[in-house]
DNA sequence: GACAAATGACTACATTTGTAATATTTTATC
DNA sequence: GATAAAATATTACAAATGTAGTCATTTGTC
């Protein structure tokens, strides 16, 4: 029994990220983390976790007197989603040639290269 | 100069891959193209055509006496720009950690490993 | 040349998204 | 308890998207 997960928008993303990274807040606090990122209103990121919420996406609990909001769904999961979506449609859910087109366009140091061969080396071993 | 992109739907992609890969057509062609796809109405390419004119992504020739559609943009450029938005939204522009999830999560053959450290190894080299 | 068939142009309409404003309810303060 | 301040809820509204329908025109056919 899988739960389907909600299709979450651009700007909604940096609203769940938010959550994913610093656990369950205020409104306000999700306001003051993105501050320095965005330009939008407090209300617009208002806005953004009420449509989260009422997509699932978010949990409210009332700690105290004041709302908490945090994710109730699993960003790896998340981005595992969004990842099969991008691949399917920009690469025809071709997935070698997706990580070909990635692996050039990256601008990689060499431990970075080091790393990733280990990765793939043991993904052949396994 | 560097023309800027049009945005691409998640549809029109659909249409835009067909002309990539075929080359100039007809309307028509791309319905047919299409049709084993995706269960779109001809009426609803014929709109996502329309578009895609719109937007500059596809240019229109008269040949004879229908009209012939073709890209108007390169498609790895379109690739590209995806990718790089992609990863910028979900993994917050970090590109080793989303190529590290996206290796883990591929499912590759040992040939498409070797590939791809090679891919890896030559890009250390450069 | 009249008329059907094909094609393209224009119009439609609900949903989602980006981006908020206004109204109401709670809480804090005097 | 009245009132201000803060938080939440309700409402707004345009652009983009998905998904088409209808109208007008062009072309092929008799």
């Amino acid at each position: 029994m899988k739960k389907e997960l909600p299709r979450i928008s651009d700007s909604e993303w940096r609203v769940m990220q938010v959550l994913w990274e610093h656990g369950p807040q205020t409104a306000n606090d999700v306001v003051n983390a993105l501050s320095s990122d965005v330009k939008w209103k407090p209300r617009t990121i208002k806005t953004l976790i009420s449509r989260l919420v009422k997509k699932g996406a978010i949990k409210v609990t009332e700690e105290g007197y004041r709302y908490q909001y945090s994710a109730a769904v699993d960003e790896s999961k998340c981005i595992r989603s969004e990842t099969k979506s991008f691949v399917r449609r920009v690469y025809q859910g071709a997935m070698t040639p997706a990580l070909a087109t990635f692996i050039e366009d990256a601008d990689l140091s060499a431990e970075e290269i080091d790393d990733l061969k280990e990765i793939l080396d043991k993904k052949k071993g396994g």
